[in-house]
DNA sequence: CGTAAAGTTGAATTCTTTCAAACACGGTGG
DNA sequence: CCACCGTGTTTGAAAGAATTCAACTTTACG
């Protein structure tokens, strides 16, 4: 009912509840309310750009299918993969609105985003969205600090494992799982870049977590082929 | 004026802005106005927790004056450090606020803090503090994805670079330095569960940063040697 | 003054990167 | 149908970065 049980269950690391009281809100409104606001589905293909770093974008986006993944280029030409967002959740808000954009938004597969302009106004007309908003930052925020302590502390084997099992929990909680499988459309160069390893040694990591039986990627499909271990090695 | 031109200085990486706008409406808020939700100013020592990870914190906080960090212990007895908190800054709001929090809260310095408990219930009343909250949320997530991307791309040397670098401008920004100057309550432990590394390898870091010319930590207080090279070394 | 906390050092080991090269696979044009 | 091309993946060897372990020194503080 307020979500508590499903945080009780154990998974201290992923955070598969993850916008869904926002999501409940803001779909809940009446369809009319929201075409006032010219909020409205939009629909874009594999490989394609949603928008770039630096494009003004005043939107708000929750994703409703596909997949899509947000990056950056750092100064010296590194690309930085921020995360990704999967179906349900909400992307596009940061601080300053009237700013550019500091990330690239790209489908990584087909997707359906619905996007809302003008969220200013929106608020205005219904304040508990601000709150929703407020709500859905501190959640992600929740969600990259973890990153942020799994991924600075941990070896390469381990981060990995952690990215595997918090993206199958938050794709299992929308039902988006064929039993321990999932449709992975990540290369081996986003998660390095993701997690700041090399290619290579990604390469090689995963072959040692295929070897030893945790999981297996393969034509862009990843299996968790032994869940309890998985979750011994990232140590919940 | 609407804080855009604070943005344009090329402090790409530090966040030097962050809650200013928040606090700016909530402190402009009649000081009765606030009484009446029980907002009320709260004296922390050093080394005082303001409270456990754990705890039922129901409560908002803005930092008046002194060092707060926030910590957490992960399944294995590692402390996890995920940041620190600097004069005006905001602290403690997170998605379910009904949940314990998932962090302790420590003074570093002798602290003075802004407690505010209601937080919904201060939100009901003045709708636009959920937006306040939401970019203040918005703003920590920015700050935070820059720690996590620099911190898994670069070596040890950077990361304390721009560790340093952030803290600085942060500070700087509240008229908080002398010159090149910070009071840094940090401990050499506490860097090395902010970033990732082992103490060790901070220590001899630090001296290797320290014999360069860039920095010098002695008796609690951060001295930036060469603030142009230490810019140049994080890339900016 | 004594104890605990914080900082320092060296040597050996492990983890990760770098560089250079090869392989696998799907799509395209001839 | 096959050669070609590009993207993504794989491998080996060597160099470099960071950790571990164990011990020692300095500083802070009651």
């Amino acid at each position: 009912m307020n979500g508590r049980s499903n945080d009780s269950r154990g998974l201290c690391y992923s955070c598969p509840n993850r916008h869904f009281h926002f999501c409940k809100n803001l779909l809940n409104g009446s369809s009319t309310e929201f075409d006032a606001h010219g909020v409205k589905n939009m629909s874009f293909t594999a490989k394609q750009y949603l928008y770039h770093e630096g494009d003004m974008n005043h939107e708000l986006f929750v994703l409703r299918e596909g997949w899509v993944m947000l990056t950056r280029l750092s100064e010296d030409g590194e690309r930085q993969v921020f995360r990704s967002v999967l179906p349900g959740e909400l992307f596009g808000f940061q601080v300053h609105l009237q700013e550019p954009s500091i990330y690239s938004a790209i489908a990584l597969l087909d997707s359906v985003v619905c996007r809302m302009p003008n969220i200013i106004e929106l608020c205005a007309t219904r304040p508990e969205l601000a709150f929703s908003f407020a709500s859905a930052a501190a959640r992600d925020m929740m969600l990259t600090e973890r990153y942020l302590t799994h991924i600075t502390h941990y070896s390469a084997r381990r981060k990995i494992a952690f990215m595997v099992l918090e993206l199958y929990h938050r794709l299992q909680r929308r039902g988006l799982n064929r039993e321990y499988a999932i449709q992975f459309p990540l290369k081996q160069e986003d998660i390095a870049d993701m997690l700041g390893l090399t290619v290579i040694h990604v390469n090689r990591t995963l072959h040692a977590l295929k070897d030893d039986g945790l999981l297996e990627i393969h034509k862009r499909e990843l299996t968790i082929l032994n869940y309890r271990a998985l979750c011994i090695l990232v140590g919940c």
